[in-house]
DNA sequence: ACCTGAACACCGTTCAAGT
DNA sequence: ACCTGAACACCGTTCAAGT
């Protein structure tokens, strides 16, 4: 097939995927239906169909495309040897969630639906993996400074990185269950308990 | 109306939400439909219908009867005058919720649906305030050896109480994404995060 | 008052027919 | 190859009719 033509799927199945992303942040996955990602993206029903196989698989899609924040500046600042501790790390990601990807109301719906969609699911533990990496990559050069020999150094920011991710995971449900709350106050008053 | 017809729409009430329970362990919110329930229950549409008046307000009358977890013995261990720290507060909350309560998948299941819900949200919320009731009282002992007045240890006893939820939530939908994990290493990795 | 189950509006998906 | 939109199976909900 020529490049053209795959570069305009791409573009067509993004076209779309942007159109459902609006009605998804608007009225939620449940509240959202093809009828509607008809209406918004001016497409026919099966334009999209040709082009997703099925409701799953565009939500897949843009779980995939535009769930993960871009936690680039935290990783070039672990790579730069800059020494960021894990708790700095959780902090600056929570910061990042806040402004960039999807809003956490929608990562709580999809995270609902991947409990009955495996492939959703498993999408979902494929983007985690790489903000783990990410994570891992940020705490490094903390690493070295509390492990002994390099393979313990990867091993604790690995664990390190596990850990962040579930502290932000965390904050993402609270958020989206009880509202808007500061970083800085969430991760003093979670470190108050676990220190007692 | 009389007392036993009361009692007798109450257990009717209850008889379906069981069999909805049932359905929704196993086949999630999604894929569970009114006809599953006409078929658990062994009534009909209509019956189902006389007693809630859609699918939504039986979802909440499930999440409000069997989420809550039974803190009870928690409860009483901080009336009873225990000292209990928030961190063992954590500690004794995760581990019951991992033998009573809901499974984490559907619990993660019901978060998403109250994000497009707003009475379930409601409902969600009240049960939380519940359980912080529950610890705030459960380490109340511990705050009053922490703080100077009889106020300042009830204000520090809701901050923490605040906080356990907000921790306890985190480890449910980690467990529910990613699957099972020991609680005291969960609560140790978590610590040495914050404290880094 | 509670219950039955056929009927209705709407949803996700398919597919013959167009370009 | 991509697209159209009517048709189909299924879902949540209603309601006339029964007890």
């Amino acid at each position: 097939m020529p490049r053209v033509t795959d570069a305009y799927r791409e573009a067509r199945r993004d076209e779309i995927a942007r159109a459902a992303l609006r009605r998804l942040e608007r009225n939620g996955v449940r509240d959202t239906s093809i009828a509607d990602i008809v209406e918004e993206s001016g497409l026919s029903t099966g334009a999209i169909y040709s082009h997703f196989s099925n409701k799953a698989e565009l939500a897949r899609y843009v779980a995939e495309r535009f769930l993960l924040p871009r936690v680039d500046a935290l990783e070039a600042a672990g790579r730069g040897g800059e020494l960021v501790s894990p708790r700095e790390a959780l902090r600056r990601l929570l910061m990042v969630m806040g402004k960039e990807g999807l809003s956490p109301s929608l990562v709580v719906q999809f995270w609902g639906e991947a409990m009955v969609d495996p492939d959703l699911r498993a999408a979902m533990n494929r983007t985690v993996s790489q903000l783990r990496a990410s994570l891992a990559a940020a705490v490094t050069p903390w690493a070295h400074t509390r492990a002994a020999s390099a393979d313990a150094a990867a091993a604790l920011a690995a664990a390190a990185a596990r850990s962040i991710a579930a502290l932000a995971q965390g904050y993402i449900v609270h958020v989206a269950v009880f509202g808007p709350r500061e970083v800085d106050e969430y991760i003093a008053s979670a470190t108050s308990v676990l220190e007692s």
